[in-house]
DNA sequence: AATATTAATCGTATATTTGCGATGAACAAT
DNA sequence: ATTGTTCATCGCAAATATACGATTAATATT
């Protein structure tokens, strides 16, 4: 991607929320931390019932989740049990809290 | 894009925050929807002197947000002014919130 | 040792996103 | 009528995202 000619920086606080935001952008991911929320745990192969996707792809979202900090994936071959990062899921939390703080609904 | 075979439909809400974070999900536009939130409503212009973009990169950014239906423009040539959609924006406050219900933080 | 189970990764195809400059449309001011 | 201002849209290029099937890796079971 052609980069702007001021090598900008975002503030770290809207890169973060742009990419928490980015991770819940697909409605695959939703059901998945749904899931996850829901139960705290899971493995993938619960997740390929609920999902209309094929285990590979599956795979990738799972792989998105893990990269933005939403998820961890504890290996125990042959499974691996996904859980919510319960650290970085409260920090979205209040992200997005600070982010529709301001209430128009009145 | 090749499509599921099973021709699978995601709940209306899960649709409908998906595409609201995925309207998040780009620095720019959480700057735009911040700048906008703070004092309800502005012009392009003033957008430009914030962001690092050229002016047809933030009209993308714009139109985005106002397909995505966070964002209004009322056209008052040779201005355009946006504001916050307030319905929607509690729409996207009550969807994000009750995502988030689950508190892991102790 | 051979087989089965689970999940990640690779390779590939297609679609979408992000960005820019150039152009066009709408109106205000001269 | 000409010019200036503001913003959307077009056309293009490059990067990312989405999806699949095939393959690979790791381990448990037979």
């Amino acid at each position: 991607m052609k980069r702007s000619a001021k090598d900008f920086d975002y503030s770290k606080e809207t890169e973060q929320l742009a990419k928490f935001a980015k991770a819940l952008g697909h409605p695959a991911r939703i059901i998945i931390l749904k899931h996850l929320s829901n139960q705290s745990c899971c493995f993938t192969g619960d997740l390929l019932d609920v999902l209309p996707l094929a285990q590979s792809t599956v795979s990738q979202h799972l792989k998105e989740l893990k990269e933005a900090g939403l998820i961890i994936g504890e290996v125990n071959p042959p499974k691996v049990k996904y859980c919510i990062n319960t650290k970085n899921w409260g920090i979205a939390q209040q992200l997005f809290a600070t982010l529709f703080k301001e209430d128009f609904s009145k």
